[in-house]
DNA sequence: TAATTTGGTTTATATTATAAACTAGTTTAT
DNA sequence: ATAAACTAGTTTATAATATAAACCAAATTA
């Protein structure tokens, strides 16, 4: 009947994440928790299951002497998104 | 950003029990429980929680001497259910 | 009358989500 | 030069949630 939705991607900020790196190159940190207003450590924790997942690339490299963290959507983890937005349609119908 | 998703229907059982009673008056628990392909206790304790929520109704009544639990969404469940279909689309688009 | 089936509910456990606390370093003010 | 405040995160303790196994009451069947 309905086809089962990525446990990944069925949860709030990792959606928002991987929703707002399907439309940009990379985004970096602070972008990601500008725009998902999730706290620092929530942002950390998801993120990082993003990467366990192979679903986002993250680089860190410094920028006027700050750590800055740059992640981006893999060809797994677009791939994922397009299947779990296909998927979730059929919930959504009346 | 993005517009927070209501807690209770982004989850697959439950957005799956909505989804169906909203195109239906009304369904009993084996219908749901065959649909949904759920566990019965899964399934009980979801109905539960949305029937908590003021999500829908249900009625318990006897049929050929069983015990016959049918549900319906109310006015509210389908408010919740339209307001989160519309929620969740700004993040599905690229 | 004992075993099985129906139609569920309760509850124990596992999983997940989240924010608070922490780390490591930088900048600024004194 | 040093303390205070800030940047950019990570770790981890706790709370919340999901799930299936175990249970229950009654009906049916053998």
């Amino acid at each position: 009947m309905f086809k089962a939705l990525d446990p990944l991607l069925h949860q709030q900020l990792r959606l928002s994440i991987v929703s707002l790196l399907a439309s940009v190159e990379s985004a970096d940190f602070n972008f990601l928790l500008e725009k998902t207003e999730a706290t620092k450590g929530n942002l950390s924790v998801q993120i990082s299951k993003l990467k366990d997942a192979g679903y986002v690339e993250v680089n860190k490299t410094f920028k006027n002497n700050y750590p800055l963290t740059t992640c981006n959507l893999t060809k797994a983890g677009l791939k994922a998104f397009e299947d779990y937005v296909e998927a979730i349609q059929e919930y959504l119908k009346k």
